[in-house]
DNA sequence: AATGAATGAGCATTCATTCAT
DNA sequence: TATGAATGAATGCTCATTCAT
């Protein structure tokens, strides 16, 4: 194995504590204790906290890309990707939430922090859209007119905010495929009805 | 003036530091410094530091639904109210960068202790982008086929992404007309080109 | 009138704060609530915390002074004084649970700080027990072969512990009479039978 | 041991500290200091500044009913018993200072927090008082009028106020022996002589 | 005299990190 | 490697006291 028992044990562990309580609530007791490991231990493993932060992170990320690269693999229509991505993205979220609070908290929390935000895990992981944005375009499926990278962004913040809400709980919840659905509807043919004039 | 003098210094204070340092980061004595007043008058105009936080996050949204509601007031059309609430929302976020990090890190701290999400301040605020959507749903502008309640959460998550990545300052970074633009044309007429056979 | 109006009314305050929460535990904004004036105002009639704590003890005890006193005026056999003190210290101390408690709490607290114990209220109060057993002593009627301030210790002492437990509230509750008699019993007559062959 | 080196190091640093300076006088750091460990190993061993004065006084009570058992267990007449007691409690406190003090300011900080009075330590040791009473009367020893509770509590009081002058450091000082004599001269013959018509 | 807003020193407690075992 | 007892710096909050009004 790549990393050791005991590291993705503890890796694991912070995923489910930073999530339960946030990073700055979370202790490194609680960590240690849920990943059936002495304190000290963490330490032979981790610099410090925030490195713990920043493993968690990198490493779910790094997960997602894996897994949103391959189900990416066998399709080479824009269109399709594009919905792969946002149904692989909300699946996930859904079913892993500490995941998504992690994403959520640990994005805004340590973004000032992590000053080299372009060559991180999650710069890589937002890129997959711009990057189908642009095959898109070279098709001439996507407009040209629009920039992959404000795309990336919007969508990327689009799913987000839904995951985010599913996360906390506390909105009517719709079915992943359902808002997969609802997503692609906005993000390709856009909310105005196609006979309307000032369509683009 | 309805709220005294030292209260909106701490406020205003308290949205500097907390964006500077994050909420866990920032200290009373911090906060207290930047408003020139002593630590303990602080707990005079609030009962703990987290009480602050909500404060300056439920203050600084009740300033922004009324801007946004007074420019939305001089237009019907759904098409131009969504442009409008796009536009003061990234210009309000470029030009006050404390703003968008406290929205940012505030939104993801407390959303769960705040547990009557939907009657807050914030719930008013992205409301205002459903019942555009309704509306433009009752003029038959917007299909009716999109969740009003979902396009809220994409339309404010992507908004907000865009805003983050200003805040953190690492983006190339597009102007406020040029996003709005932008975003609109996402929103209003998806990526696929007019002719696209999968149209909508 | 010797103290003026404010000047009594945050004694009494004081009196039933102090003995509420404890010295340590009252605060001046409690005194300042309770005696209806302001924080400040406290601060015009008082030095410091302290000194209020040691106005309501001398003030207190002053008046217990008086009051015993008072009711001893009018005796002079030893024996019966002895029981006009005792009856006076229980009746006072059951009806006024605060002034019980204050002296209970303030008297351990403050003893190490006010220096001249000898020379205060206090003292005045417990020295009217040894002069009373002086004067028994002189008038034959009680054995000389006891100190009397040991004497004005032990039976201030008992007094003392008595009322302790009724300010504290969970013993048995003798009456007043009852507990004057049983003291007097004691103190005077002792625990061993009159024919009792190791009797004094 | 039963208790670790830490433990018990801690409990005599509080008891010289509490003794000093008083339970809220003293600083965590000042006990830390005077126990040689750092400010939060106390936190290991105790839950909270009151836990430790609780502590403190239990084991010290704990100590003392202890030696006052086993100097009472060679001696069955209960005149002799009542002689060791009050000698007992009168030398442990005039050689331990420290804890006079502790027990005189826990005994009156505390007796309302600690609701179940009945069922602590203190109550345990002046419980011994009130059984040998019992034991006098039942042997026709002692007066079957007086009321055990209540001489249990006279003479403890006696010999608390007493070792509470002690502590303090401002009486004439008498020696243990005579001051032991005088006490049980008081409550077992009284202050009345023989012949004294009025006697009981 | 009276007020009460403002002050800021003071302290109990927490917890990331270390290190002797 | 692994442990977990020990450390001690760090900080939110309190409250006696002051002082401008």
């Amino acid at each position: 194995m790549k990393t050791s028992n005991k590291h993705s044990k503890i890796i694991s562990a912070a995923t489910k504590v930073f999530a339960k309580k946030g990073f700055f609530n979370a202790r490194i007791s609680d960590i240690a204790k849920e990943a059936k490991v002495a304190d000290g231990t963490i330490y032979l493993y981790f610099n410090n906290k925030f490195d713990i932060l920043i493993s968690v992170f990198e490493e779910e990320i790094g997960s997602l890309i894996e897994q949103v690269k391959k189900a990416l693999a066998v399709e080479d229509d824009p269109r399709k990707m594009l919905e792969i991505f946002a149904r692989k993205h909300l699946s996930v979220m859904k079913k892993n939430k500490n995941l998504a609070e992690v994403i959520q908290i640990e994005l805004r929390q340590s973004a000032k922090l992590i000053k080299d935000y372009r060559n991180n895990k999650f710069s890589e992981y937002i890129n997959i859209i711009s990057s189908i944005v642009i095959l898109g375009q070279e098709q001439n499926i996507y407009r040209a007119s629009v920039h992959p990278n404000l795309v990336k962004l919007a969508f990327f913040g689009a799913l987000d905010e839904i995951s985010r809400i599913w996360a906390v709980g506390v909105a009517p919840e719709y079915t992943v495929e359902e808002t997969t659905q609802q997503i692609l509807e906005i993000f390709c043919c856009g909310l105005l009805l196609p006979n309307e004039p000032l369509r683009c």
